[in-house]
DNA sequence: GTCTGCATGTAACTGGTTACATGATTAT
DNA sequence: ATAATCATGTAACCAGTTACATGCAGAC
């Protein structure tokens, strides 16, 4: 159910469309959470039955009408409750290692190419994290409020991405050391 | 796709039945995929119709008839095949990084209790973790092939807890010095 | 004249969860 | 008695993805 309180923080901080929030959830939230746009606006249409929020049509010349939504008491009152709800720790989904627990039955080779991409991958999060941390939180002793949240789950980011590559580091050096173990010892 | 190419796993090293696979799914390959005892089944009778695995139904006395499963050589096959087969890094979900991106929205006390037992949690993960590297692996040095690889899912799982208390931790400080910030200081 | 951006939508599907049911055996 | 373990299943549901459709505006 976190879709629907992502999109009431959003909601909350700016008011937009359904088009708006999916490109704003390219960024920021859309880090821990990412939705499609069709997801989006279902839950949307969802939300504003049970009056959470409220829509209003604009027509605009040049470009399509859209309907701009709005957070209502009621969905005020419902993000607030669901922040104080306690949440299970979610489970880990990782298929990379489900592929390097199954090597065994598949070419190695291609684990490896496969575990390499992914540290590249999860490098290149990483290293836009740290930009981004540097560039909008310079200070982050003096932040409070929204902004110190904001910064508090791209340090998350940062550790996650911190954790992959050097997974995928360690995996690499066990898995590359025993396919060719006597070269490594070579003068 | 990946519920599939863990029950092949599974089923290559020891053949058995869909009760057997989700008890098994509860340690080792569940840690990081896990699967309800229905979804299992389910997947099982899909596999078995696209010819991946054979199911033999079993006589017992005492306990209920079971249809206990092994891999065809056709199953082989399609394992062998989805290792090699890129995979895209999957994203990131975590409720509690919407929940502390929320914070400024609701109690910000019971956010940080939130935090503190997701803390909890992962610690109490973490030094499972631990345990069971050190139970089972104690020279990890020495490992090759599927013991290894093992291994090496299992330290996916410590970074990835690490990871995850260390952010709870620094969450927490940061949160709980906005709250009381002359407080800290005096002596 | 083709491509990108704005803006919304339907339909079909996949993957997974929750709730419930059955029925025997063994252990407390 | 009653609870847990073994073993499988149906049905309904929820969340999310993929594919496709529409249509105009402005840029190249």
């Amino acid at each position: 159910m976190a879709l629907e309180h992502a999109l009431l923080v959003s909601l909350t901080e700016r008011f937009g469309s359904g088009y708006e929030l999916a490109r704003r959830f390219d960024k920021s939230i859309g880090f821990f959470w990412s939705a499609t746009h069709q997801q989006i606006y279902r839950v949307l249409r969802r939300m504003e039955e049970l009056g959470w929020i409220d829509g209003t049509a604009v027509t605009q010349d040049g470009r399509p009408d859209k309907k701009v939504y709005r957070v209502s008491p009621a969905g005020s009152a419902e993000l607030a409750r669901w922040i104080a709800e306690p949440t299970e720790p979610g489970k880990l989904r990782d298929e990379l290692a489900v592929k390097i627990r199954a090597a065994a039955h598949g070419d190695i080779a291609a684990v490896c190419a496969e575990v390499a991409r992914h540290r590249d991958r999860h490098a290149e999060r990483l290293e836009l994290y740290r930009l981004m941390e540097k560039k909008d939180f310079p200070a982050p002793d003096q932040l409070s409020g929204t902004a110190l949240h904001q910064y508090l789950v791209l340090r998350g980011g940062i550790r996650v991405e911190e954790g992959f590559t050097q997974w995928c580091q360690e995996v690499l050096d066990a898995l590359e050391h025993t396919r060719t173990p006597e070269r490594q010892r070579r003068p």
